[in-house]
RNA sequence: GGGAGAGUGUCCCGAGUGGCAAAGGGGGGGGACUGUAAAUCCCCUGCUUUACGGCUUCGUAGGUUCGAGUCCUACCUCUCCCA
């Protein structure tokens, strides 16, 4: 492994973070004197983050930690424009008010994996809502239009990938190179921001910054890019079946949350383990090594690690214990998913596996109930016309509901 | 403006052509085997208070027909070629 000069480049390629870099040494001087300002930026696409972002949030993590300064970046002007890098199809252009929203859902996140403030090394949020709106066309035009060729932006794999599949592209994505090029020269200008980051889809972009900032200018700029994060399986990592993998604790529970990372294939532990958690790399270097049934032990301080980093330890240790009575003991843990029924009239199996969430609709819960997958209070159900009311009470006063042996669900009196 | 083509089960890709709740994949769910893993095998994957019943589905709206995803008309959206 490359050795570099820098806390910063070393913490990053020992724990696999390091997909591209535009100039290592450049980068790696400066990381050493600690003198990185670095953004990324998340557009306000959905009301949360998913895990698919959080490669990106512990990049800046590591930045904060390794002395030096990170930026967040929020993208309230370019997704009015809408990305479409990795995209055959066009983004749905989204309501200003709904862009707004997701700024407020987005941004609560970064607390918990930085430092904010207003001191030397703290990090800061922006969004570039604040310069893009007020951009006038003709000046764009003339001040950086002048320095973009539209031969090489229709030879970039975002808008190649269309052109070649003889998908539209129209004419306001074309322009987000141009916008988010704008924006490092911005930050660059505003934050002394030296380096930009991102996924390796975002190269091109962030590529094209770098040649903006010295036709206009600017200090020199560095790109930095991790690799696209995949399941070994081959699966794009965060979606499930219930979809996305939400940051939020209102989107997707703690509980949840950990077994995600407890689910976690015995191929990806290791990989994870280092891009997910701070566990220093030896104590990692331990719990890889754990084959067979052992792993699961391995599997564990990744879910309880992970946890903790979003939501806190009290939370990761809550969902740990939750997991621990449900798996392991076949009871039912606190921190299940709880639904209110009224069960003073009774309720029939199939309302209540709809309402649990455990079926989109009676139809498939019926076909749940005949191929073997439903349990009430840990037995088998073959009648899908059963009916639940307050005798089916367990002696925790709820109704454990259970789809598969993962899914389980507890019914509470409203 | 002229010409050619496309839009299918609301997750995706895709066959289909007068009898269709509509082939096949992928993805997803469940079962078996396991270790809350992977791989493998099996089942399921439109709604409906039983159903060989009813209803809703093939871009939208009409029409022909006993019967339309399939034929006709208009419209919408997209792609390509020419202007």
């Amino acid at each position: 492994m490359t050795h570099y000069k820098s806390d910063f480049l070393n913490t990053l390629s020992q724990r696999g973070y390091i997909h591209q870099c535009s100039d290592f040494e450049g980068l790696d001087a400066l990381a050493a004197q600690r003198k990185v300002v670095s953004y990324i930026g998340f557009d306000c696409t959905a009301p949360s983050l998913h895990v698919g972002s959080l490669v990106q949030i512990m990049l800046l993590h590591w930045l904060q930690q390794t002395g030096n300064t990170p930026i967040v970046l929020m993208g309230g002007g370019t997704t009015r424009v809408g990305d479409p890098s990795g995209r055959d199809e066009s983004r749905k252009i989204l309501s200003l008010e709904d862009i707004e929203n997701n700024k407020h859902g987005i941004q609560q996140v970064f607390a918990k994996f930085l430092k904010f403030g207003h001191g030397p090394g703290d990090a800061r949020m922006t969004d570039n809502a604040e310069w893009l709106t007020r951009l006038n066309w003709i000046e764009m035009l003339r001040d950086v239009g002048k320095h973009f060729s539209v031969n090489r932006m229709l030879a970039m794999d975002s808008v190649k990938l269309r052109l070649d599949r003889e998908h539209e592209l129209s004419f306001i994505e074309f322009n987000y190179m141009v916008l988010q090029a704008y924006d490092f020269v911005e930050l660059a200008k505003r934050h002394g921001t030296n380096l930009q980051m991102g996924g390796s889809d975002q190269w091109g972009n962030i590529v094209n910054g770098i040649d903006l900032g010295r036709r206009m200018g600017t200090h020199q700029l560095y790109a930095l890019t991790s690799p696209l994060i995949t399941l070994s399986s081959g699966a794009k990592m965060g979606k499930t079946a219930a979809g996305a993998v939400w940051l939020n604790a209102d989107m997707r529970s703690p509980y949840e949350y950990w077994q995600f990372w407890r689910n976690t294939e015995d191929a990806d532990v290791g990989r994870f383990l280092k891009l997910f958690t701070t566990l220093p790399l030896d104590e990692i270097a331990r719990l890889e090594k754990l084959a067979g049934a052992e792993i699961n032990e391995a599997k564990k301080v990744l879910a309880n690690e992970a946890t903790a980093l979003l939501h806190g330890h009290a939370a990761a240790a809550e969902a740990a214990e939750t997991a621990r009575k449900t798996f392991e003991e076949g009871a039912a843990g606190a921190a299940l998913p709880t639904v209110n029924v009224d069960l003073g009239a009774g309720i029939g199996i199939l309302q209540a596996l709809v309402a649990a969430g455990l079926a989109s609709s009676n139809g498939d819960a019926k076909r749940s109930i005949a191929g073997g997958a439903i349990k009430v209070n840990d037995e088998a159900v073959s009648n899908d016309k059963l009916m639940l009311d307050k005798s089916t009470l367990n002696a925790d006063g709820a109704i454990k509901l259970s789809m598969g042996k993962k899914k389980h669900v507890l019914l509470k009196q409203a």
